[in-house]
RNA sequence: GGCCCCGUCGUCCAGUGGUUAGGACAUCAGAUUUUCAUUCUGGGAACGCGAGUUCGAUUCUCGCCGGGGCUACCA
């Protein structure tokens, strides 16, 4: 259509959120699966905000699903676009069905409404009356009594819904404003969006768009609906679902790609069972027709798992620049040598320090750990392997553990009686890295005196 | 209430008119290990129920049960 310029007939996908809160993650899987299928087939992406309801929406939730999707490294290629932004095409599209007569202005109320079906029965929608006089009353699509809307979904085939089951639904609000299902419909038509991919929750909605679409004589795009996401009580996705919010997604400390892999994994699987995937490759694979139909369940056990893949698996340089990021800290080569040593440990960013602190910072002791380790027999330990320590030849790794191997013959206890008191003295933690490399990476400066440090405070 | 969707291990994802119903997370047991992790090996664990079709149903059909969505002058 001529009033539709960058439509060349390939296939344009939408992400349409309302900015009525934080985007979840089943915002977030829709917004995957649009731009994995747009991108696997060549096609756009529309990123549209569905902002028609005034009271709910605002900026600041803009600005966060916005955010949310460019952490995510998701990208689109056309808006973002305000819904109500476009109130002249709506007005125009609203106009011609009143003229038609495909729709009416209606003075009748919620109430009403109720009434009229206490009166009628529930198997039958409600059907109103135009009513001239009413230049101020909502506006409703006059729905016919016969015939099923079908919808042919990709992945749930066709259904239909009888027509005599819908009301004569409202398009507009008395002051003219549209309403989502009339908005919808006319903007994915003037935008020339051909494949609408979306919740579950909007299978039922899509009758009523296509009635709108229908009237207005433009063709229908290509729909599949994704089935819902469920917290671990079974129950719809909500805030009370810890972190089920993308902001909250990142503040764990999980990684882009591996929520990308997990959510790609929610709804949708290979035939060969492979699980940990690249974008790349999500990408190469992923097609919506392959999407199941069941509900899920928001699992964070196995996006910890699959997360510290990808956090064992990254190269150093980009580690640490996540490190980096996560902490608040440059991505120096300090960090760096602390990253090192403790990349193999941390399932998310937000384990890595409590894992290198000590090397940033004194360490502050915990009085639990150094109640079970420091006994009074480890003092002669501790002190002898300070001395070694201050002697060794090297600090490296391997110098250490060489220069700790006669400590441990000397007192003849086993390597764990040694290791957690230095382990101790130097994080004041039970829980750290290798503890050559820890001690390697301190450097033996500081090593000597926190081992010092330790052995004042134990015996003082 | 009406309309609609869904139902394979605890969870996610495969799969088939005839399979020992597969993989992953989780879990349990064992091995490795200086802590914590990691890693390795092994185990337990599922086709909601009832009919029908069929030589044979987890797979097809119907009913039931269970879960979910929509039913706003919300999106």
């Amino acid at each position: 259509m001529s009033e539709h310029p960058g439509v060349t007939g390939s296939s344009r996908y939408r992400f349409a959120p309302s900015p009525t809160g934080a985007l979840h993650i089943g915002g977030a899987r829709t917004a995957l699966y649009n731009w994995l299928a747009a991108r696997h087939d060549g096609g756009e992406l529309i990123l549209r905000i569905e902002d028609t309801d005034r009271e709910r929406s605002t900026p600041e939730h803009v600005e966060q699903i916005l955010d949310s999707l460019r952490w995510l490294e998701l990208d689109w290629d056309d808006g973002p676009l305000f819904q109500h932004a476009d109130a002249e095409s709506h007005a125009e599209a609203l106009e011609r069905l009143l003229e038609s007569g495909a729709a009416y202005r209606d003075p009748a109320t919620a109430d009403d409404v109720r009434a009229w079906k206490a009166a009628h029965g529930s198997e039958r929608g409600y059907r109103g009356a135009p009513n001239g006089d009413a230049a101020d009353a909502a506006v409703r699509l006059r729905v016919p009594d016969d015939g099923d809307t079908v919808v042919d979904d990709v992945v749930r085939g066709p259904v239909r819904f009888p027509n005599r089951s819908f009301d004569d639904f409202v398009i507009a609000r008395g002051d003219g404003s549209v309403l989502y299902n009339f908005a919808v419909a006319v903007d994915d038509a003037r935008s020339g969006v051909t494949e609408v991919i979306r919740g579950d929750d909007h299978l039922s909605n899509t009758p009523k768009q296509l009635l709108v679409l229908g009237a207005l004589g433009h063709e229908p795009p290509r729909y599949a609906h994704l089935p819902l996401l469920h917290g671990p009580d079974g129950k719809k996705l909500s805030k009370r679902h810890g972190a089920a919010s993308v902001g909250e997604l990142r503040d764990s400390g999980y990684l882009p790609a591996a929520v990308r892999n997990y959510l790609a994994l929610l709804g949708w699987g290979t035939t060969d069972d492979t699980t940990i995937m690249s974008t790349e490759e999500l990408v190469r694979r992923f097609e919506v027709k392959d999407v199941g139909r069941a509900s899920a369940i928001f699992d964070e056990k196995k996006l910890r798992w699959l997360n510290g893949r990808f956090m064992r698996e990254m190269p150093l340089d980009a580690y640490t620049e996540a490190v980096a990021r996560f902490v608040g800290r440059e991505p120096d080569e300090d960090l760096r040598a602390a990253c090192s040593i403790a990349q193999e440990k941390a399932q998310t960013l937000a384990e890595v320090w409590p894992l290198i602190r000590f090397l940033f910072e004194d360490p502050v002791p915990d009085e639990k750990a150094w109640r079970k380790v420091m006994r009074s027999e480890t003092l002669p330990l501790l002190e002898d392997a300070g001395a070694v320590l201050a002697d060794a030849p090297s600090f490296d790794p391997q110098a250490i553990e060489e220069a700790l191997a006669p400590v441990l013959e000397r007192h003849s206890v086993k390597p764990g009686k040694l290791y957690q008191p230095i382990r101790v003295a130097i994080t004041g933690s039970t829980i750290s890295p290798g503890i050559f490399e820890s001690l390697a990476a301190l450097g033996r400066e500081r090593t000597i005196r926190r081992i010092e440090e330790a052995l004042v405070r134990q015996s003082g």
